[in-house]
This record gives C-alpha cells, structure tokens and sequence, in this order.
DNA sequence: CTGAAAGCGCTAACAA
DNA sequence: TTGTTAGCGCTTTCAG
C-alpha cells in the first residue's frame, strides 16, 4: 500500500541510501555483489523510485509537454503518435495540452510549462493568436521549443514542417487542369503561416495560368460550429454560381464542402471539383472519393520531437538551422475528375 | 534565463522562504499588505512555482495518467477530449500513454506509473491483455483506476462503458429486419470486455430470430496492417458468398470491410450490408452512408475523467457502484438499406 | 567500494 | 502575523 523508498531499501540491506541509488543506476563505483543484491531486493518489493524527487534533485524532468489545438483531427493525433514513439525510446514521459485554437488558453499553459516542469514543448499554435510574448517568455525560461505545422516564424529555433506554398500550388494547379476556372478556397486564419502559405501557393498557381485572383473567393474559416461552417459554404457558393472548384486549406473544410454541395444539389466533380489537405484514411471511401494533399503528419510528430530530444540529450539550444519541410503528396481521386 | 524560485523572491521582498510560500498559496494567516507586495514582485518576474518540489512535499502530483491503446481513432480522441477538459478544469495535467494493443507496454506503463507521478490513472485496456497484475499492483499501491470502454470487469473500481450487449443486439436485429440471413460478425479480441459484449448481443439477436449462430461467420482481429485485414475480410467472403451482412465490432473493420467489398465487387447494400460500431464524423459522406453504432466518445472520457477527480479531492476510494453504463445510438444510413 | 551530509524548492509544524 | 526548522525522496559531492 504505501510506497516503498530508497530508504527501505537501504535498511533491509544494511547499506546506506546513497550506495541503493548508485546500485540502481549502475554507477561504476558499486560492486557487483552489491548492485545485484540491492536489484534482487528492488525486484522483489516492486520498487519505483519517486520521480518528482529526482527531478528535483536532478533538474530533469524526463517529460516533455505537447500543445496542440485540437486532439480529435487525423492531422494531430497521427502526429502525437510519432511524438509518442519517440518519448517513449527516449524514456521521456508526455504531457498534452489543448488549447481549442484560443490564445488564451495557450498562453496560461505556456505559463505552466515555464515552471520547469517539462524539459522541452512540442507545439503547434493556436489560430488566434497573434501575439507570441507567451511563447518567448518559455524559451527566455530555458524551455527548448520545437513548432510543428503551424509555426510562430520569428523565433529563432527549429519547425518541422511541410511544403505549405508549393502544396498550395499543386492543388490548385491540379483543378486548373481539370478544368476549373473559378476556384473558391477555403483556409484558416491568416495568422498561421500554413494557412498563407497555402493560400500563397493557390494565388501564384492562378497567376501562372492567367486567372485573376479573387479575394472574395477566399472564406477565412472562423472557427464556428460544423453547421454555421457549412453554412457559410452554402452561402459563397449560392452568391457565386460560376464557382466550379474547391479548395479546402483544412481537412474538416473539404468534408463540410461536400456537406454544401450536396445540401445544394451540386454534383462532384459534374458541378464542382474539390480537393483538401487531410489525413483522413478512408477519403477513397467518400462519396465521391476525394482528391487530397496529405501531409506526413506521423512523420512530423517523430522528427519534430527527435530534433528537440537531440537538444535535450545535448543540452544544446535548438538552431533554425535544424528546420525541416516534408513534402505533402497529391493523391488524385474522383472529387476532381476532369470534365 | 534562471528560473526564479521562493528563496529569490524572500530575498528581495526581507521576508522568509515560508511567509511568501504562505502568501501566494493565499492563506489566512498572511497579512494583505504582506500578500500584496509578494503577489506584485512574484508577477513581475513571472514566477512559476516548481511543481516537483510541490508534489514532493504534498504528496500530491496534480497530474493524472491517460493510457490508451491508440490515439489515431476517433473514439479515443474524443474520449481525450473529454478527460482533458476536465482535467484542466481541476488544474490538473494529463499524461499520455499508447500501447498500442500492447500488453508488455502496458504493463512497462502501469510500472512507471505506480511511482507517484500521477493521482490516477484513466484506462482503456490493450486487446492483448490477458493477465491483470500489472493493473491490481497500480491499486495496490493507492492509484486509483477508472477505467472506459475497454475494462478490467474483476477490479473493484469504477468503469465507464456503452451499453455493448444491447447495441450488439440492435445492430444485429437492424440487419435482419432489412433482410439479412448470413451475418458476419468482426470484432476484436474476446479478453475485451467490448469483444465479448458486443458478441453476446449478436448472438442473442440471433437466436431471438431464429437463426443458428455459426462460429465460422466470426472474424477475429488480429492486430495486422489494414491490408491485411482487408484480405482477411476478403477470404471469408469468398469462401462464404452467402454472407448478406456485415456487423463490424470496431471503426476500422467497418471501412475495411467497404474496401473488401469494393475490391470483390460486391455492392453494398445490395449485395451486402453493412452496419459498425463508429465515431467517425463522416459516416454520412461515405459511399454508401455507413449505418453506424455511435458510441457517446467525449462524455466517456468526461464522465471517467470526473469520477477520478472526485475519488482524488474526497481522497476516497472508488466504489464499483460508480460505474457509468452510457447508452449508445443506432444511426440509420445507406448501408443497411433494405432490399 | 561505501557512507555521511548537503541540498534540489517547496510546505507544514511549531515557535515567537 | 511572521520566522525557524525539518523533511518530502532522491542524487551527488566529499571523505574514508
């Protein structure tokens, strides 16, 4: 029932506490006899050493904190299962911390992570925020920062992430040449570098095939209910009956899009062609099945968290330098038949 | 760039170590001037306590430790979801854990976890799971344990399920009464409580219309790579081209088996139907519509997630008589359509 | 090779 | 109302 220390340890034995804690880390001023008698003892009483009292001591914390915006997305939770991967080879334990796209949110756990209780962040920011003093207050702190995806670009330390503009690019070059010529896109907050770079991409592929770029294409996700998203889709396509493409910057854009052109009637690719970022495994299953640009987001998680464990292990400041851009494939399927 | 702890702050302020702890913990016995001027310096240098040297003292992590097989699945994500929410709703911290339907990892993870790093512990067991010892040693040493969806039945605690046999039942009985007379049945390993709840359910379904239950139309998962499964599905669709019906026990094999089905051009449901166990958000989009078994994923997680914390603040133990029996909803779509 | 002692940063008795 | 002291469980000098 109560737990069991060092100090039990060390009576039972008849040795000292600090020879127990040299035993069990194999320190090489400890005998063998001694190291395998205080291991025996350990094994049998089921030993576990107190973690917070090491930390303490040792000003580690084997734990790293990860910040997301959301859990319940293909994206985020492929990637928390790479970082995960790597935690655990690391023997590093991983704390995870939502903040529901709300700044303010991240900025109260920013504020906890500064307190020394994980060792490194892992973080992909929130859509509303715009300032980053929050952020830079953790790495003042000490704190080994490495952004994934969605990235704070200012701050002089590593971001994994993926081929936002030439993305961008691609998809929409892919409906031009399907046949759109009135392409909508759909993205998130201009605040986040992937939703301008995407969006950058869309408007230099329209450029680079005479089509002049219109902002009121453009609907800026606002982070509302499924239905009010859909809604607001409905909307831009009943005023805008030219439109004959999709370009949804955001998994959950390209489904509710579908959602839209079916509450509308509008047929897919007949009517509209769509194409989405997403991870969604069964987008071959969708009726129709739906073209995508998927990002390595297992991936992203994995090297984003072996390039702040490098930091960690080393104890070296993580330099922009060790940035990485993964490449997002475009998987063509019917949403974008050509006509 | 130093962290600034208790001792700095008494420093600067001519106060003791223990009277500024005393007043940024607002307790009664602190003069409000005194509190006052603590609480303005400790905010202007951003103070953050140390949270290690708190537990250690307190005996208390404010932490509590989520173990799930897997985080790429949308029940459990919504599930997180829930618990998180909660969670920060009582200042604590969540861990994250994935086994990956591994038992040796769980139990690596029950380990690591007995040793006061978290207050409890929420946990959905791995399918490969067959002993408990590792899981009655957390109890035995004073963690408390709720567990959700995927339960441990023998421990004395609390569990947080969906009405597994009932929604067995129904989704069976929603497949005969659109005309299916061979219905096979995929689901998971039958240690999980989930498995052989929803097993039972088809069974009884079965027999309540008279139809002999055939061993052979149930197909196990094996924990393979999806096309593998999908093979699988395959085989025993061709060796039993009487199969009008499909019952998966688990998101994966419902769109598995679409893509089964696709493969052997089968159509679905005229040639077969198909219902799942699902929380994906899309069922509706899927060719044909999923007819779906949509377990309440976010108010497991909340409600588990609320009868730890209430067993940690009284400091009491958990009583089985806590248990949570969610109820979980038939959708009626395409895929069940009757002929 | 092993032990004694100090101390990580905080909180809680006990004094004053 | 505040200070002194001890100690949570561990690691790490320093001695021997």
């Amino acid at each position: 029932m109560k737990p069991i220390n060092l100090k039990k340890l060390a009576q039972e034995l008849n040795l000292s506490v600090a020879t127990v804690s040299r035993a069990l880390n194999d320190r090489y001023d400890i005998s063998q006899p001694t190291k395998d008698r205080v291991r025996a003892l350990a094994n049998k009483l089921n030993y576990e050493p107190n973690p917070y009292a090491s930390s303490l001591r040792r000003q580690k914390s084997k734990t790293i904190g990860v910040v997301i915006p959301e859990v319940a997305n293909h994206f985020f939770s492929l990637a928390i299962n790479g970082i995960e991967e790597v935690a655990r080879g690391n023997n590093y334990h991983v704390l995870i911390y939502l903040t529901h796209e709300d700044y303010q949110r991240e900025l109260a756990m920013a504020r906890l992570l500064a307190s020394g209780r994980v060792d490194g962040v892992l973080l992909s920011v929130a859509s509303e925020s715009e300032d980053f003093g929050h952020l830079e207050f953790l790495r003042e702190r000490g704190i080994p920062i490495v952004f994934f995806d969605r990235v704070y670009d200012e701050m002089p330390t590593a971001k994994v992430t993926t081929d936002d503009f030439e993305s961008g690019y691609k998809a929409t070059e892919h409906l031009l040449e399907a046949g759109c010529r009135h392409i909508a896109h759909l993205t998130v907050s201009q605040n986040l570098s992937i939703g301008r770079g995407r969006k950058e991409g869309y408007i230099q592929a329209l450029a680079d095939h005479n089509i002049v770029f219109d902002e009121s294409l453009v609907l800026v996700s606002a982070q509302e209910t499924k239905a009010q998203e859909i809604a607001r889709i409905q909307q831009l396509l009943a005023t805008r009956p030219e439109v004959d493409g999709i370009f949804a910057s955001v998994e959950s854009q390209a489904t509710n899009s579908y959602e839209a052109c079916r509450n509308l009637g509008r047929s897919i690719p007949g009517d509209i062609k769509i194409i989405g970022f997403s991870n969604l495994e069964i987008a071959s299953l969708l009726q129709p099945a739906l073209t995508t640009i998927t990002q390595p987001a297992y991936s992203i998680g994995k090297e984003a968290a072996k390039i702040l464990f490098q930091a960690i292990s080393k104890n070296r400041v993580i330099s922009p330098a060790q940035s990485l851009v993964l490449k997002s494939e475009l998987v063509v399927r019917a949403s974008t038949l050509g006509s």
